[in-house]
DNA sequence: AGTATCCTGGAA
DNA sequence: TTCCAGGATACT
C-alpha cells in the first residue's frame, strides 16, 4: 500500500538506478499487469523520474514515457551494476524474484533487471505517447499535493486549499485526507496517523473542524508525510524499496495498525472501526 | 453518498 | 471455511 512517502522513495531510488539504463527487452508474463505496447519502449533509456501523489511517472528518450500505479501490493525492484553491493532482499518481496508474483521484467543493458512483483494484480504499468498523453490518464484526476517534498509536481495544498475542500463536505474527515481528487498522496496509514497527531475524530464531519483543528491537521498532515520519507516509508504490509530492502515507519506508526495497543498519548487501548470500508485506527480519549 | 469489485494470501 | 486487507473506480 505504497502512498506518498513511500512512491517517493521509490521514485527517488528509480532515479539513482535507473537513469541512462537502457531497456533492452521487456517480458510481460501477466498482460493485466502491463497495458500498450512492450515494442514501443525497447530500446530506449530512462531520462525522467516523476511522481504525482501516488503514481509514477517515468520519461524515456523517444517520446513514449511508463505510468506505473503500484496500487496495495506492487513493488519494484531492481538488480544490476548500479548497485554497488546488492543489499539482501526483504521477506516482503513473496515468491522471490523473479517469482510467482512478477508480473513484468524490464531487461536492461550492462546486465541490469527492473522487477515488477505484484501479488494482487492490482497495479499497473501503462505505455504512454508523450505527444498524446493527457494527465488525466494518471488517475481520473489528481488534487493538490501536501508540501511534504521540495518541489511536487502537483499544484501544492496551502492552508486555504485545505480549509476549502474541509468547509465544503459533511462526509467523514478521514474519507476526505483520502479523496485523491481532493488531496493526492494520503492513504490509510498516514491518514490515520495524522487525525492521530491532530486530535481529530475521524469520523468527524470534514466541515465541522474549527480554523485550528484545520490548522493541526494540515500540520499533522505535513508532518507524518515528511516523517515517512525520513524513514524510507512504512513496510508494515508489501512496501519495500527499488533496492529491495525495507522502510521503517512502521515501527513509528502512532496508531495504524495497533487495535489493542496502548494510545502512545493517554495509554488507552486504540479502537478499530470500519469507515468507508477501511480499516480506521484511533484513541476515542486523545481524538475528539 | 454508500457499496461492490478487482485479486490473493493469511488470519480467524 | 469465511473474512479481511486496501486504491481506485464502477456501480446502485
Amino acid at each position: 500500500m505504497p502512498e506518498l512517502p513511500e512512491v517517493e522513495a521509490i521514485r527517488s531510488q528509480l532515479e539513482t538506478f535507473l537513469k541512462g539504463h537502457k531497456i533492452e527487452d521487456v517480458i510481460v508474463s501477466d498482460k493485466r499487469s502491463f497495458l500498450g505496447d512492450r515494442r514501443d519502449i525497447i530500446g530506449s533509456c530512462f531520462v525522467e523520474f516523476s511522481r504525482f501523489g501516488k503514481v509514477l511517472f517515468l520519461g524515456l528518450d523517444n517520446d513514449f514515457s511508463l505510468i506505473v500505479h503500484l496500487k496495495l501490493t506492487g513493488q519494484l525492484v531492481y538488480r544490476g551494476p548500479n548497485l554497488r553491493k546488492p543489499p539482501p532482499l526483504s521477506e516482503k518481496i513473496v515468491g522471490g524474484l523473479p517469482g510467482r508474483y512478477t508480473r513484468v521484467v524490464f531487461k536492461l543493458d550492462r546486465n541490469g533487471f527492473l522487477y515488477f512483483n505484484d501479488l494482487r494484480v492490482f497495479g499497473w504499468i501503462k505505455v504512454v505517447k508523450n505527444s498524446e498523453f493527457k494527465p488525466e490518464e494518471l488517475v481520473k484526476r489528481l488534487g493538490y499535493e501536501p508540501p511534504a517534498v521540495p518541489s511536487p509536481s502537483l499544484p501544492t495544498l496551502t492552508l486555504k486549499d485545505f480549509s476549502n475542500i474541509l468547509s465544503k463536505s459533511k462526509k467523514a474527515v478521514k474519507l476526505i485526507l483520502m479523496d485523491q481528487e481532493k488531496i493526492a498522496g494520503i492513504g490509510n496509514i498516514y491518514a490515520n496517523d495524522a487525525l492521530f497527531l491532530a486530535g481529530i475524530d475521524p469520523r468527524r464531519p470534514a466541515n465541522s473542524l474549527r480554523d485550528y483543528e484545520q490548522n493541526n491537521l494540515y500540520n499533522s498532515i505535513i508532518k507524518v508525510l515528511k516523517d515517512g520519507i525520513k524513514r524510507g516509508g512504512s513496510s508494515e504490509n508489501t512496501f519495500v524499496n527499488v533496492d529491495g530492502t525495507e522502510g521503517k515507519y512502521q515501527d513509528f506508526t502512532f496508531v495504524y495498525g495497533k487495535v489493542g495497543q496502548n494510545c502512545p498519548r493517554c495509554g488507552a487501548e486504540i479502537k478499530k472501526i470500519q469507515l468507508g470500508g477501511r480499516g480506521t485506527y484511533f484513541c476515542e480519549g486523545c481524538q475528539k
